[in-house]
DNA sequence: CGCTGGACTAACCGAAGGGTTATCTCGACC
DNA sequence: GGTCGAGATAACCCTTCGGTTAGTCCAGCG
């Protein structure tokens, strides 16, 4: 029984799949089916099993999730505990979407660290879904993204969800459902903000086309392949050279709020208490504004891209 | 960072010594010594270190001290649970003195496994300062001995210690620390009952000779070597058979209670708990003054001498 | 009835854990 | 200032962990 395999069984019981564990901890999933196996020949229980849509746990995979669970928690407070002692950088995770990931809060994040000092920060990125257990499991103290239910959100920012197209983009009839989507995996992501309305508008899987990043799917849209959804203030440099031209339509530009979560006040440690505080700052909001990722554009860094932490 | 390096350091900084925690855990000082050393490694903190008589910890081995503890404990729950769960057997862990454990202890559980059901008794034996730490760390459920400080421990038994020697031996002026001593391990125990005897009579190390057991410093006895302390029932059979005889002084025979010691009752285990109020039943008192160890001759048990559990 | 998605199994591999014995280092102590 | 006890290190071995890819099994479904 080694803490490994019981942060895969909690990962897996609250993802509710074996897959959906193995793409929050980014590595393949007969890695986590292994763990899982092992963890059960060890307590000689089957702890959890499919059933249906789904994952059912045994009666004692019940008992040893909340257990397993505590040690893990325990096992982070160990290492933090140490780093504080012995004055060291305080860690702080944070997590959020792939598209935020390429705009906003790397630029927050610097701003972030210049300013406070003595915190170290790594960011990863991952789904809404594994945003919530991440943070409930204390494996990511930061969450920045839609708001999510179960922990402490708030709202940090509001932003403009454009659409963009090339400049000679005429949307006929069809509606949104008619046009070829070019999205960041993101979009992928059924319970983002680009995810729900895609669902809502009934898009077909066939129209949307999914690329590494933003800047691919603009580069697309800007060549004529569709449309993109966009954070307006990001894209407004290109639209400004005209490459790319916002597409109006009923539904977008919407205006959407972005959330800052963690858990509530004890339980969140000190650094992220002191992000959330800062991220309600002018400085914050400056930073986020900014187009350019708060990157000088001499220098480039490449997007963090870290599924999640060891 | 694994469990097992957490149970190293949580038992090293509690018994005070590297050497301490090998011998509890069974296994040689370079294990221990390397465990820690990885911790050290993977925290980047020294923890404890050595200071005089003694280990000091540091500010961040302090803090981590007591989060390890809990995560041993938690593992301890979770295995706990499933067994549980299951309607497996609850196991439950005892550690005793290395006289006790081949005589009055393995009857007395014997007898207990037969009337409670469903319970599987595992029995480990150590040094008096060890049950303490076992007991404390939840590495053992009840401690059968001498009574240990710090837990809830009561009395359960009376009994005579007794010294034995060969028929024809006299004591002469020297007194007590004159003789040659043949002890079994618990002699060699400083809080034990018997080593609290021999050090309070300044019975020089060179008198003592220690035998792998109970039985072998009789026999030694039986043949002239010296004196041996023994529980008065249980050597009752040699004496009579005329193989051994009391040997009368000062100080011995002293009649001894027999203490057993767990947490506290909310803490301890559910079978600890049954295993204390079998122990003041009239059943128990037969099982433990019988002095076959309640085992038929005719069938030979070897002594449990498991030091520890994994 | 075959396809497909998701979990599991097999086979393999490198890294780490954890054990041993032998040796080194260093502070306490006569 | 030897000597001794105790912790740390070195060298070595074996097992387990944790990861991969490839393939199997099975339920649901068109």
């Amino acid at each position: 029984m080694t803490l490994a395999q019981l942060k895969v069984f909690v990962l897996v019981s609250r993802l509710g799949s074996v897959r959906a564990a193995a793409a929050a901890l980014g590595v393949s999933e007969p890695a986590v089916s292994q763990a899982l196996a092992a963890l059960r020949q060890h307590l000689d229980d089957p702890l959890i099993s499919r059933s249906g849509a789904g994952m059912e746990l045994t009666p004692a995979g019940r008992r040893v999730v909340s257990i397993a669970s505590q040690m893990v928690n325990l096992a982070v407070d160990a290492e933090a505990a140490v780093r504080q002692s012995n004055g060291a950088a305080e860690l702080l995770r944070v997590v959020t979407s792939s598209t935020l990931a390429q705009s906003i809060v790397p630029s927050l994040l610097q701003a972030f660290t210049a300013r406070a000092g003595g915190i170290e920060v790594s960011l990863g990125v991952a789904t809404t879904e594994e945003m919530s257990a991440l943070v409930e499991e204390r494996l990511a103290d930061i969450a920045i993204g839609p708001r999510l239910p179960g922990v402490d959100a708030e709202p940090v920012m509001r932003y403009r969800l454009t659409l963009v197209g090339h400049p000679d983009l005429r949307v006929n009839g069809g509606g949104l459902a008619g046009l070829r989507w070019l999205v960041d995996p993101t979009g992928a992501d059924p319970l983002s903000d680009v995810g729900v309305l895609l669902k809502k508008h009934r898009v077909p899987e066939s129209h949307i086309m999914v690329f590494a990043n933003e800047k691919a799917a603009w580069s697309a849209a800007a060549a004529g392949s569709g449309v993109a959804p966009a954070i307006d203030h990001m894209v407004a440099g290109e639209v400004d050279r005209g490459a790319l031209a916002r597409v109006a339509s009923a539904e977008l530009p919407v205006d959407l709020l972005l959330h800052i979560s963690s858990l509530e006040s004890p339980r969140r440690s000190q650094a992220a208490d002191k992000l959330r505080r800062f991220a309600r700052t002018p400085d914050a909001m400056q930073a986020m504004y900014r187009p350019d990722g708060g990157v000088p554009a001499a220098k480039f860094r490449p997007p963090v891209y870290v599924t999640l932490w060891s």
